[in-house]
RNA sequence: GCGCGGUUAGCUCAGUUGGUAGAGCACUCGAUUUACACUCGAGAUGUCGCAGGUUCGAGUCCUGCACCGCGCACCA
């Protein structure tokens, strides 16, 4: 009558690889699966139907699962689940990111560590079937991690952001924005990492604050303005000086200063007046070294400045145009700079400044502005077919209209914020792991002379090869969040006409760490609104960053970290899911410990016993789907039940699921088993029989309703009860497709 | 510099529209062998950062301040 495994403790370590292997063999994560009677009739395309999708962030495959993808996947299973269980045809599309300049940078830190070579000792091609190696066994541990977790994504639809199809989608996007003129080649500016060797976007440098030294220097004894500067280096690259229009430097504005000796080179220095200078700081002056910093790069470009004098190469060493510095590194090219000015005595002043300096965020490497040619995405350029509206306008429109709402939404404020100060976005990147530049060049004799020197480039941008041969390939690859950009649609079949892109898109959530809001939410935004004129998600759910008992982060130096597995393993993934949600309010970073993990493993095990007691207590007795028999006191707790769930219901519609959750695991501990389970003990020894049968039903019935509630939140536990309890003789009978508790829609 | 968030019980945090302060852990006392020791019952603990204001009523709304954290910009 019994099964015997309700006589010992719940034993997650026996139960959830088996429940998940049947969850997956019943095919219900693929929403075309689904048991047609209840979620084919309803849904048809158009999608006004109820539909469901999330399209999963994909984890890099630069290793393992931490606490915070746990926490992601939590979330969007319990967003899931419930979706499912409320009767959608639900579909959360699972996949993972190459992450490009992550991945390559780690899989060449395995290889110096192991062999001492670097990626070009190894050659191109070489080199890419190590981190392809690489890749692929990592993609086995993550997605099968992804499985301990609980996750209840369609496998059949798997996707990385670097196979056949997503590349078809990155290189037909790209031919339509450069089409478009959104896309385009220019010399400019950009932020080099001489340690990646590559270029790299605004949103990539990380900025620490260090100490480091302003000096306060005259380029010769009769120039009239001294100059402050963090980088006497950089000066030999100096060909003017800004001032303010009416600040005390006026009067010299328009003149040209030859400086027959700076260092051991020649300068020519032009005053410019630009309102870009602040007349109050510092000396009231700049230094303008067009080719090593963005601003003067622009104000250079405004009066007219050489543009050409580059005097640091992509290694960080100084070229031939300084001179005597030339092959030195930067740091020695300031020492002898400023030992060179302490001679001359033409040093003024030498202070110690808090100073942020750049470093590139994966590779550490101090980020090194230099002017290169490069490709760019426009972000000011008017689109003829979105009414003359630029992707600026585009990202912005699809927040402000409401059509997409950021949760929690003061997001908003900084997402609008980001875009204001956004400048072209750089894609190119000089990296070999990644979607190949989908462009070619061929030289090309210019007229009838054969002279070699009067040759020109021809370009040819296509989404395939062209036919002819000759043409080669841009060595460069595109920055990874340009693919991850085209994720909600591009896993759908995109640039295809899918029925799944034409059922599941827009998708409804978009679930990830706050961290990423600019790198892929906003990238997400505007490539969704170029390419389909939607938006690619209704919400989007930021949670915070997890961090260990005491707030701090979790680090492999610290050793603070809690592995997920080593959760599932020790406390089982239900309760490690259960810590993550309950208290954890979006937009907020939470602290999660083995303690509070533990209190979650000890409420699988209460609910067990509650189940335990019910079977054991109804012997065989089935709930009758409208019995009326209820006592006036068991109709009274029913209906309390009924209006608990109705209250939950209206969080997991809030997205309040710290909130359902906690509201569910008090009421089944606090209420269901320390008092009405107890009370029941009494009626079920002495009541009338019409009591007795009165209990049995309200006990069958709130257990039946408080598993399906549980479900999404502990779905090993609750799915196991399911099935020992109700023995269902089809896989239609799974709590997983089983309703939710209510069928209100709210 | 501009902007955002936080400050509530010893610890970690909830508190949805203003209506006599909550949870988990920890703590104190007690119970118990037929659902569960991965247990049960009882209990203690907070001028809700500070100062004003609005209101019959403020943890909740407004203003100012302090401290902590974060984003962006500047970084000559």
């Amino acid at each position: 009558m019994i099964p015997d495994k309700f006589l010992k403790p719940y034993n997650p370590q026996e139960t959830e690889e088996r429940i998940y292997n049947l969850w997956e063999e019943s095919g219900f994560f693929d929403p075309n699966s689904l048991p047609t009677e209840r979620y084919t009739q309803s849904t048809t395309i158009p999608l006004n139907a109820k539909r469901f999708s999330i399209v999963m962030p994909p984890p890099n495959v630069t290793g393992v699962l931490h606490m915070g993808h746990a926490l992601m996947l939590t979330l969007e299973d319990i967003m899931v689940r419930y979706k499912r269980m409320r009767g959608f045809k639900t579909l959360w599309l699972p996949g993972t990111d190459h992450a490009a300049i992550a991945t390559q940078a780690r899989v060449e830190k395995d290889i110096y560590k192991a062999e001492k070579k670097s990626r070009h000792d190894l050659g191109r091609e070489e080199f890419l079937k190590r981190v392809e190696a690489f890749a692929k066994e990592s993609h086995d541990t993550i997605t099968s991690q992804i499985r301990v977790m609980g996750a209840s994504c369609d496998w059949s639809r798997e996707a990385y952001t670097l196979d056949e199809k997503r590349s078809l989608a990155v290189r037909t996007m790209f031919k339509m924005m450069h089409d478009d003129g959104l896309i385009y080649r220019g010399h400019r500016i950009v932020n080099w990492d001489p340690k990646g060797q590559t270029t790299i976007s605004d949103d990539e440098i990380v900025y620490e604050e260090r100490k480091t030294k302003l000096y306060t220097f005259r380029y010769s004894k009769d120039f009239p303005i001294p100059i402050a500067t963090t980088r006497p280096e950089t000066k030999l690259g100096d060909v003017g000086v800004a001032v303010h229009p009416d600040g005390k430097w006026k009067q010299y504005i328009g003149q040209t200063f030859e400086i027959p000796d700076f260092a051991g080179i020649s300068l020519s220095i032009k005053i410019v007046g630009d309102s870009a200078v602040d007349p109050e700081f510092g000396t009231g002056a700049v230094g303008l070294t067009p080719t090593h910093s963005f601003t003067d790069w622009e104000i250079a470009g405004k009066h007219n400045l050489n543009k050409e004098l580059v005097v640091i190469n992509e290694r960080a060493k100084m070229t031939d145009k300084a001179g005597p510095h030339s092959g030195k590194k930067v740091a020695e090219a300031r020492e002898a700079v400023v030992a060179w000015l302490k001679t001359e005595e033409l040093l003024e002043k030498e202070e110690e400044v808090a100073h942020n300096i750049a470093t590139a965020e994966r590779t550490g490497g101090v980020v090194e502005p230099l002017p290169k040619l490069q490709w760019f995405i426009n972000v000011n350029e008017p689109i003829a077919e979105r009414e003359g509206k630029t992707l600026k306008d585009l990202m912005r429109e699809a927040v402000q209209s409401g059509d997409i709402k950021i949760l929690p939404d003061h997001f908003e404020k900084i997402y609008f914020h980001w875009i204001d100060n956004l400048r072209d976005w750089c894609i190119s990147r000089q990296i070999w792991y990644g979607q190949r530049i989908p462009v070619w060049y061929r030289k090309k004799a210019k007229g009838k002379n054969q002279n070699a020197k009067l040759e020109e480039e021809e370009i040819y941008v296509g989404v395939e090869a062209p036919e002819e041969t000759g043409w080669e390939q841009d060595p460069d690859t595109l920055d990874t969040w340009f693919s991850s950009g085209l994720w909600t649609f591009s896993t759908l079949g995109w640039p295809e006409k899918t029925k799944d892109l034409e059922m599941y898109h827009p998708t409804d959530v978009l679930e990830t760490g706050y961290e990423i809001l600019f790198f892929w939410i906003a990238r997400m935004v505007l490539m969704t609104k170029y390419a389909l004129g939607s938006v690619p998600f209704r919400t989007v759910y930021l949670h915070g960053t997890v961090r260990d008992g005491q707030g701090r982060k979790m680090s492999k130096s610290l050793g603070n970290g809690i592995d997920p597995i080593d959760v599932a393993k020790k406390f089982g993934t239900d309760a490690g899911r259960m810590a993550l949600i309950v208290g954890n309010t979006p937009g907020t970073d939470m602290n999660i410990s083995e303690d509070k993990i533990r209190g979650y493993k000890n409420f699988a095990n209460k609910l067990w016993n509650i189940a335990r007691f019910v079977v054991e207590n109804t012997k065989g007795e089935a709930l009758e789907e409208g019995f009326s028999g209820y006592t006036e006191r068991d109709a009274k707790l029913r209906e309390e039940r009924h209006a608990m769930f109705i209250d939950v219901t209206k969080d997991m519609e809030a997205y309040r699921f710290y909130m359902a959750a906690e509201k569910l695991y008090h009421d089944a501990w606090h209420t269901f088993a320390d008092k009405i389970l107890e009370e029941s003990k009494k009626i079920l020894k002495s009541g009338t029989p019409e009591e007795q049968k009165s209990r049995r039903q309200l006990l069958l019935h709130t257990l039946d309703k408080l598993l399906r509630a549980l479900h999404p939140f502990i779905p090993f536990v609750t799915e196991e009860i399911w099935q020992l309890w109700k023995q269902p003789s089809a896989k239609d009978g799974m709590l997983m497709v089983a309703e939710w508790p209510i069928s209100e829609s709210l």
